[in-house]
DNA sequence: ACTGGTACATAGTAACGCTGAATAGTGGCG
DNA sequence: CGCCACTATTCAGCGTTACTATGTACCAGT
């Protein structure tokens, strides 16, 4: 896909890993995988990081340090009321948003 | 809406722009006027008029100036093969994230 | 002359995702 | 033991994009 989708992401990967968290909590590593997985073929590593960073910074996770049985201790997230809040807000962002672009996708045939 | 839409919009916006040229041509602030009705209330016009360089620069659209009884001469953009071509990867780009998005949304509830 | 509406332009700033690399622990293989 | 692969996190520097704020220019009405 490219820079195209790059750009697009801004503002949006950070709504899909909230949205993930909400079915569980997770971390770094798993994240990254599972984004893989879905199609986000592209997503670097460093990227997923520095978001978790940033969330976590912000107050919407919270994060509880896990041994693990293969290399360092996991970072594992997980969503708190204010991280909820937010994804909701997000939601709403991303449907005034669709909406508009649909509208214009229609007329322009 | 706030700081949320504003990094949604990268990427997005330049495809909005493109759709709204694939129906008509159109000039600059006339673009943002629409924008504005549409709901898009808070873009800035210094947005529009750079990402209308941008896009002229890169060879998407092809640029008429157009005397105005009102104010200074229009510069009128419609868009080209390259542009349209461009807008329809936008779409299929667009409708990747969108498929993504959605499928999330439905398995958190 | 002054105000208001039309129309375009640009310099500086902030946010976000990418690149590329470094660091570190564990287990398996020869 | 030494090397490699896998797991897991972190960081500096960069490019793209949208916003802020400001400036230029032209014309009509009062």
């Amino acid at each position: 896909m490219g820079k195209q989708l790059t750009e697009m992401l801004k503002g949006t990967l950070e709504g899909v890993v909230l949205a993930i968290l909400l079915g569980r909590s997770a971390y770094g590593y798993e994240i990254t995988a599972w984004l893989r997985d879905q199609g986000f073929s592209d997503i670097a590593e460093g990227t997923v990081y520095a978001l978790l960073v940033r969330i976590e910074q912000r107050g919407l996770v919270d994060v509880e340090k896990v041994p693990s049985e293969k290399g360092p201790p996991r970072k594992v997230y997980s969503l708190n009321a204010q991280g909820r809040e937010h994804l909701e807000e997000f939601w709403r962002t991303w449907s005034f948003l669709t909406e508009r672009l649909e509208q214009l996708r229609e007329g322009g045939k």
